[in-house]
DNA sequence: GGCTATCAGTTACTTTTGTAACTAACAATC
DNA sequence: GATTGTTAGTTACAAAAGTAACTGATAGCC
């Protein structure tokens, strides 16, 4: 057993990844049982939902999501009418995907869960640190992004 | 798209999922190509040696992670010799896990190799909000289960 | 004691993910 | 304008994770 004991003294690889998992299937019904939606669906429908219609190819490197999951969860969101996808004619190597109308507001439903999932962790943690947390993980998604 | 695009908007199931991705992607071949491992693998290895030997139940609750992936994990890191089961004489339904001799030592080595890495993490982030960004993660793991 | 309920842990089966090979479209070189 | 190389995206196959049913052990109750 190692001489400090303290939670502070864990590695921060390890307690992303239990904090990534407890968050995770706390907030997991929110869209799985109203939308019968999968992780990574819900995590392309958000990053669509922010930063408007892309590539796959865009997704995977912002979001950091390997391009097969982006693929099918491509498919599955567009059975759900999600999302459409446009072949672009210059290049037409590549595929557009973007929000339909219902895609918007599913996000836009999920953006208010998440946002109320929010709240429900500054219980927890305050006002200020989630703040900081947040600030603090953004940072380094766009450092390694 | 939302009004407001700021990295700073998004929410925290996001942020830590991408987050926790990342940081997984960068780290798993330490302890994958020096051991075999698995990330749930690696995970059991740093909880009991960190907090030593206890139940399958027990590192469930403590660690979050599934009773199932605990049981692969184990037989796993048994074939590995990094891992050893005693049953309670008093309860014979309980087995106590133990890291072996060379289970020490694999976890003395990734520690050794985690620790490194938040080294790299630092260097982006610098000393003072890698720390923060680890006491809010340990934070909110401890309110959270 | 025998019956039922509960708990620890494993296993069978299904779903999801990861890897690597593939198709289709374009670019570059000759 | 054929050949080779590269890029976007999909698909086939293999590995891992989730779910639910199971085994074996204990506890409680009659």
């Amino acid at each position: 057993m190692p001489a400090n004991k303290s939670e502070l003294s864990h590695f921060l690889p390890y307690l992303l990844n239990q904090a990534a998992e407890l968050v995770s299937r706390d907030f997991q019904p929110q869209y799985k049982d109203r939308y019968g939606m999968l992780r990574t669906e819900w995590r392309v429908l958000f990053h669509l939902g922010w930063h408007g219609g892309m590539t796959a190819t865009q997704l995977c490197e912002q979001a950091s999501i390997h391009k097969t999951k982006i693929s099918r969860a491509a498919v599955a969101l567009e059975k759900k009418r999600f999302l459409s996808r446009t072949t672009v004619e210059d290049d037409r190597r590549f595929e557009i995907l973007t929000l339909t109308r219902s895609g918007r507001a599913a996000f836009k439903n999920l953006s208010k869960v998440a946002a109320d999932y929010d709240v429900s962790i500054e219980q927890d943690l305050g006002k200020h640190d989630l703040a900081m947390l947040k600030a603090m993980l953004s940072k380094l998604i766009s450092k390694r992004t």
